[in-house]
This record gives structure tokens, sequence and C-alpha cells, in this order.
RNA sequence: GCGGCUGUAGUCUAGUCUGGUUAGGACUCGGGCCUUCCAAGCCCGCGACCCGGGUUCAAAUCCCGGCAGCCGCACCA
């Protein structure tokens, strides 16, 4: 029963154009799909609203960067190496399995992370063999998930797919930090496509290799990870599911944000301020609350670059809590990472509240007496003495009673009656540290694949999607109560009047009017416009509205105004009827 | 990636076992008639054997391979 849903929601999306297996005519790969006319505008309406959460409301930027990307990025954000799992294959029944799961379960070891070579040696010297049916194993070789590609027309660089938008989003860091003036901290967001190499998606739009993220990366003081609209979220409650309740098989928990917090459940406020985000936006795309809960990642399946992670997760009935939105603390893992691979200084400079009085020990060269030894290399040899590490130094000459110095291929060896020390008194206005990042990542996908879910409704009479009027792909239809000519006329005026007001607007005269409306309400349109014989005498006609069958009469002259009001919620149905 | 089952108009399906005229039906869709508000009725029309190879005088039908879907196993940083 719950599947039909599921089935009759497909057949619909598919039917009016929502959503396609691509490349049908070829008869289609698994894991591509195509968005029909309706489900495209559907999930531009979408991503408009995420924008107007993350750009307009947060105050975050928007930027767009290449899906091709070249191997030292992901090289760097370890994707190259870890965005792979080791596999071997069965000589005798050919089963494929993952090599690290087949030793942890034959030796009760972790060998996660080992190279291929290390684990292909394991499994031959514990004489590890199929459990299935006892046959061989083939060496360990790695399957990648990411699609790779060359650049340019020798090929010679390896150029991947990019796997997440998020890399896009560190890369060009310094000039986002210098965009932002050097202040923490700040988001950034991206929209559009990633890729992975699935091994076998079976899951319709649950599971695509191509597929379209939102992700924003906010970068963040690591001291100071409060967020300042912290009290507007604090009273709301969210289902939350923590690692260790999964593990003692307990239910989730319903609980205030700010219970959550002083809990320490949630590591930090700026991390439960996007659940807080993520649940304010499913819900006003249409899903649910009693669908979405938010699911801690467990200490095994956390990302290497995480130290906190959260599942949004919808109730889609035929696959069950599904993950639509990952929230992580991704730390400083990628900056410093990018840091390391580029030799680009990545940090910010953090101002400290009030300066602080540092006592630090300097190293005071005796210039009487360097320059007669060192003459006109005196300058650079100070310069270099000056980098080391005092304590270095002093312990230098403390024992040996002098310093050995190379530069340049040369030595030097400076005598301890050439420096003294000295204890100073600095002032250190802040310091250099990599921000920390949060980052919210949506699968744009399967959201729109729940809103439709989730606003699909059946009964004996009829069956219609309740899409949010301001997501609806088309916003109002235009009909004429029968055939004739003058009523033909007005309607498809009306229609094209109400298109040049800016609304997507659609005429229909084929079959009855009851049938009419059947066809717009399937695809959720949310208003109906009937042109009939009263039409013809006051110049007013019949809106109709989708959730409820209800009409009311309005004059042609205000249709847009009161459509306009509708759509974006300044008035509900109920506010016109009489 | 492995195994089992499956693949006929937009959708559901008959025909496949037992090869043989123009692949039949229903719904949908388009055009028309009718119609004073919720998938009515009547007429007309569009529209299909997943792809490739083989066997045969002849293949939707039998055989092989591929692709896709469903289920199970595996996989899902």
């Amino acid at each position: 029963m719950i599947k039909m849903k599921h089935d009759r929601v497909m057949h619909i999306a598919k039917k009016r154009g929502f959503l396609w297996s691509s490349f049908e005519i070829y008869s289609g790969v698994a894991g591509f799909v195509d968005y029909g006319p309706l489900g495209a505008l559907l999930k531009n309406k979408i991503t408009e609203k995420w924008r107007n959460y993350f750009i307009i409301r947060e105050g975050f930027y928007e930027i767009e960067s290449p899906t091709i990307m070249p191997e030292e990025v992901l090289k760097a954000s370890g994707h190259v190496d870890h965005f792979a799992d080791p596999m071997t294959e069965c000589k005798k029944c050919l089963e494929v399995f993952r090599a690290d799961h087949i030793i942890t379960d034959a030796t009760g070891e972790d060998v996660e992370g080992l190279p291929n070579e290390k684990l292909t040696k394991i499994i031959s010297t514990n004489k590890i063999t199929c459990p299935r049916c006892g046959g061989r194993f083939t060496k360990v070789w790695s399957y990648n998930l990411m699609f790779q590609t060359v650049i340019g027309v020798k090929g010679k660089k390896t150029g991947y797919m990019r796997p997440e938008t998020a890399q896009g989003i560190f890369i060009p860091f310094k000039r986002l930090l210098r965009f932002f003036r050097g202040k923490l901290p700040f988001g950034v967001v991206q929209i559009g496509k990633a890729y992975r190499n699935e091994i076998s998606p079976r899951q319709g739009v649950i599971r695509l290799r191509e597929f379209t993220q939102a992700e924003a990366e906010i970068f963040v003081n690591p001291k100071n990870k409060n967020h300042e609209s912290f009290s507007e979220a604090a009273d709301e409650k969210l289902i939350l599911y923590p690692a260790e309740d999964q593990m003692k098989n307990k239910e989730p928990i319903n609980i205030t944000i700010k219970k959550a917090i002083s809990g320490g459940l949630v590591l930090s406020e700026m991390l439960i301020y996007q659940l807080f985000i993520a649940k304010k936006f499913l819900e006003d795309v249409g899903i649910p609350e009693d669908v979405i809960r938010f699911r801690q990642h467990l200490p095994t399946e956390m990302a290497h670059y995480a130290i906190d992670c959260w599942d949004v997760e919808i109730n889609l009935d035929k696959f069950g809590w599904i993950e639509v939105i990952g929230i992580a603390d991704r730390t400083d893992f990628d900056l410093k990472s990018h840091s390391e691979h580029s030799k680009e200084d990545l940090r910010v400079f953090i101002e400290f509240n009030s300066p602080k009085k540092v006592k630090k020990l300097v190293i005071k060269p005796d210039m009487k007496k360097f320059g007669p030894s060192f003459k006109g290399e005196s300058p650079k040899i100070i310069k270099v003495l000056e980098k080391l590490e005092v304590s270095e130094l002093v312990h230098s000459f403390e024992t040996k009673k002098q310093f050995e110095l190379e530069l340049e291929g040369k030595k030097y060896t400076i005598p301890s009656d050439h420096v003294e020390f000295e204890e100073i008194e600095e002032i250190v206005r802040g310091e250099k540290v990599f921000p920390h990042v949060i980052e919210p990542s949506y699968g744009i996908d399967r959201i729109v694949y729940s809103v439709l879910l989730h606003s699909y409704m059946e009964d004996e009479e009829r069956s219609y999607f309740k899409l949010k009027r301001d997501i609806a792909p088309v916003e109002v239809s235009v009909f004429p109560l029968v055939n004739k000519e003058d009523m033909v006329k007005i309607a498809v005026q009306i229609r094209d009047n109400l298109r040049k007001e800016g609304f997507l607007s659609e005429y229909d005269s084929s079959g009855t009017i009851g049938r009419r409306y059947a066809r717009s309400d399937e695809i959720g349109v949310p208003f109906a416009v009937t042109v009939d014989h009263e039409t013809l005498e006051e110049n007013t006609v019949t809106l109709r509205n989708r959730d409820d069958s209800k009409q009311v009469r309005v004059p042609i002259l205000e249709l847009h105004n009161v459509l306009g009001d509708l759509i974006s919620f300044k008035i509900d149905f109920k506010d016109i009827e009489n």
C-alpha cells in the first residue's frame, strides 16, 4: 500500500513531464534522469527558494566553479585516495566484496585505510576465502567513484568530474576572504552538478550518478562557534537521533534547540543553527514536520574530515528514512590540506578582543663582533638566526658555546659571545588560524522527489499535488466553461494578460470542464479561472482553489492582484470567500 | 559486479509455451459533435513488439549477447 504512493507519484511524474529517465530511446542508463518541463520548473522554484534562504536571509554569496577539476585539487581533498573502496573478487563464484570488510569479518581486525597491496597480503597470509563458496580471492583493486577524464588535446592532465561542489569553494578561499574583507564568519554557496560513478544505482532519483547539490560553506572562527541569531532558533523543536541512542536502539527524541545545545547533543550553535534552517526550508517547500528527523553520524560512518555530522532525513515510505541534507562540521581539514598542497597560506588573521602582552626571549646580535667576523654576510646570517627557534639557539650556545649554521651551502660557526638574549614584552594583536567550515549540503534531486511524494493527495474522486502555491510549476489555468466562441475568446485573452503580468498560465479547452480541472489538479496548479455565462454579462470569472475545489467570483480586472497576493501568501483563499 | 524474474503505443494489457494474414483491446492524448462547473456520451484520428546478432521459407514468439527495470546478495567516502 505504501509502495503504491511512490508508484503513483512516479507514474504521474513521468506522464505529465516532471521526471523521465535519461537516454530512453537508447534504452537508458541507470543513475541519470531528465527533468521534464514541469520538473525543471519545480526544481528551479525550489532552488530559487533555497537561494532566498541562504543568499537573501543568511547573507551568503553564491559562486559558480567548474564541474571538471584537475587531479591536484582532488588529491589534496583526499578524494583521489579515499573516495574509493578496496574491492576483491572471488575467482570461483565471481562475487565482488569490499576487501577490508572481508578481512574484518574473518580476523576482527580494523584494516581501514591500508593500501591495497597490504590488504592483498593479509588475505593471502590469513588464507581468507570467499564466505559464500570458499573460493580464492583476486588481488585487491580500488574502485574510485569519480568519473575520470583528460584535460587538453594531448590528454596529459588528468581531470575528474567533481564529486561535490564544496571543493570549488575552498580553492578560491583567499579571494573570497578578501571579498568578505577578512572577517569571519562568512558563507559562500554553490548550486550545481556533482558526479559519482555509483556501482549500481537502483533507487531512481534517490541515487543518481549526476545530481544537483546546493551547498553552503560557512567559514567560522574555530574558537567561537556561537551564532549571533541563536535566540531565533532556540525554542524550535527538532527530532534528533543522536549516535549514542542509535547504538542503544533507542528512539529519536523531540527536543528544543536550546536543550540540545546545553545538553551537548550537537557540537555547536553554528552547527545546530543549520539544522534549524534545514527544517524551516523543508517545511517551506511542503515537507510535513513529522517526516523530518536529524540523525547523527555514527563514529564509524563519519567522513575523515568531520567532527560532527547530522543527516537530515525524510521518511520516504518506499525507501524509509533517506538523507536529503548532510550538515557537517568539516573543521579545518580542507583548507589545511589545500594550504599544504598548494603552499598558499589559507589562514585568517583573527584579532584578539584585547591585545595580548607576551613575554618573549629574543636574540640580540652584537654588531661590533658580527661585523668584523662575518663582514657583508652578517645581515643574512642574523636574519636566519632571528627566524630560528630561540630555545634551540639558547641550548646550543649554553652547551657548545657556539652555533653552527648552514646557509646557501656555506657553513658558519657563530661563537656565543656574538649574541645576547633579552626578554622583551611584545604586543600580539591576534593570530592566524585556519577557519573551521560548517557545511550544509542539500541534495536537490532528493528534495524535489520528497516534495512530490509528500504533496501527493489522492481520494476516490481525484489525485493532485498539493504543492505550496509558490513552488507550483504552473500557477494558474484558464478555461472556458464550454467551447463557445465568445467564452473561448475571453479565456484566451485572460491567459495572455496573466502571462503579461508574470504568471505562468495555461489555457485548456479540451474535453469537459471537469476533465480540465482534473488535469490541472493532477500537476498541482493551485488556481483555475473559468469563463462562464456570467462573465459575458458582468466581466467576472470564477476562481477555483485546487485544495478544496471551492470557487469565488472575481472581477477580471482584479484577477492579477488577487492571484499575486495568493501566490505570495499575502492572503489565503478563505480570505476572499464570501 | 553476481544470481533469479521481466521487457508489446503515453499507460495497463492480449498474443509468446505450440513461429505463419494487416499485432487485438481498454484508458490517455489530438480533432470534431454535444455540454450552464468537477475525469459523462458519440464519431474520427495518432500511436507499440527494448537493441544487436543467430536459427528458419517465415521471429513479438526459439537461441545467444547487450541494455534497462524489479527482487535478492554485494556496494553506497
